[in-house]
DNA sequence: CCTAGACCCTGTACGC
DNA sequence: TGCGTACAGGGTCTAG
């Protein structure tokens, strides 16, 4: 499941293979992903060439010499370049590059979307996201205040894209576990100093996973097909029931939490 | 504005 | 073996 590393990889990959090239044809082939695909997105896109490729968040942006495709993998989408059309269960667009290859983008449970727009960071899935945690504004001071007067947990609320994004469940919780925080403190219960551990924490394990290639669970491969290698690296996420690499003690499933989260409640302390 | 909970979907894992 | 069910997850929406 594609999480920030993970999308940063697939789009480096992108940016090294697809820029220059033209969007010889372009097809849809489902149109009812996580959102209907315009029906205009085909005659949008198709002639642009590539300008570039980024992303904002978990969207990957290939920009356009008009406008830009906004992909978004959801949990199971994976994009992948061929050198020829093979119809595989659940493709649902491929673009047909210049060079004669295909991006395909498969996608078992349609979480994924994809949009053409003329100004990207305008649409409206991308106009509200939140603080970068890579880049330079993402300073502890400014989260803090973020997380001010929130009396929901602080691991559901790290994963709110609408203050943060790129932090998704695994790395909610190996973040938290780092810096020896209950993912059930309220996020407003937070120190200073706390915030900014927790903040170099995400740094250090989104940007270890990304020079690892992401973490592969199940289904996530590259647009190469190869896997990512973080998976080994995880201390916390999936490892319930195992003992704690810090103090042996019993890893913990806990309740009332959005998503699967998993803690040293020895090593993280309320 | 904030929070909790439902929802979208299908492959996989598990119990009987 | 096969069937049914629970679970996984990001992001969005709705109700309170």
């Amino acid at each position: 499941m594609p999480e920030l590393p993970e999308v940063e990889t697939v789009c480096r990959m992108l940016a090294k293979n697809i820029v220059g090239q033209s969007l010889v044809e372009v097809k849809v082939l489902r149109r009812d992903l996580r959102w209907p695909v315009q029906l205009d997105f085909e005659e949008n896109s198709q002639g642009c060439s590539v300008v570039s490729v980024w992303r904002r968040g978990k969207y990957i942006i290939i920009e356009l010499t008009s406008g830009s495709i906004i992909w978004h993998l959801g949990m199971s989408g994976v994009l992948r370049l061929y050198d020829e059309l093979l119809y595989a269960k659940h493709d649902h667009v491929w673009l047909r590059l210049s060079d004669g290859r295909y991006l395909v983008y498969n996608d078992p449970r349609r979480f994924g979307s994809v949009y053409w727009a003329l100004a990207p960071l305008a649409h409206v899935r991308l106009a509200k996201l939140g603080l970068e945690p890579l880049a330079a504004q993402a300073e502890p001071k400014i989260v803090f205040k973020l997380l001010q007067n929130r009396s929901k947990n602080i691991k559901d609320t790290i994963m709110d894209a609408n203050l943060i994004v790129g932090v998704g469940n695994i790395y909610a919780n190996e973040a938290l576990f780092m810096s020896r925080i209950h993912p059930r403190r309220p996020a407003g219960s937070l120190s200073l100093e706390e915030v900014q551990l927790l903040l170099q924490n995400i740094q250090l394990v989104l940007k270890k996973a990304i020079a690892q290639g992401g973490t592969t669970l199940s289904d996530y491969v590259s647009v190469d097909g190869k896997p990512g290698y973080f998976k080994q690296e995880l201390q916390v996420y999936g490892r319930f029931g195992q003992q704690c690499n810090v103090c042996a003690a019993i890893l913990e499933k806990l309740a009332g939490f959005a998503r699967q989260t998993v803690a040293c409640t020895k090593c993280q302390l309320l």
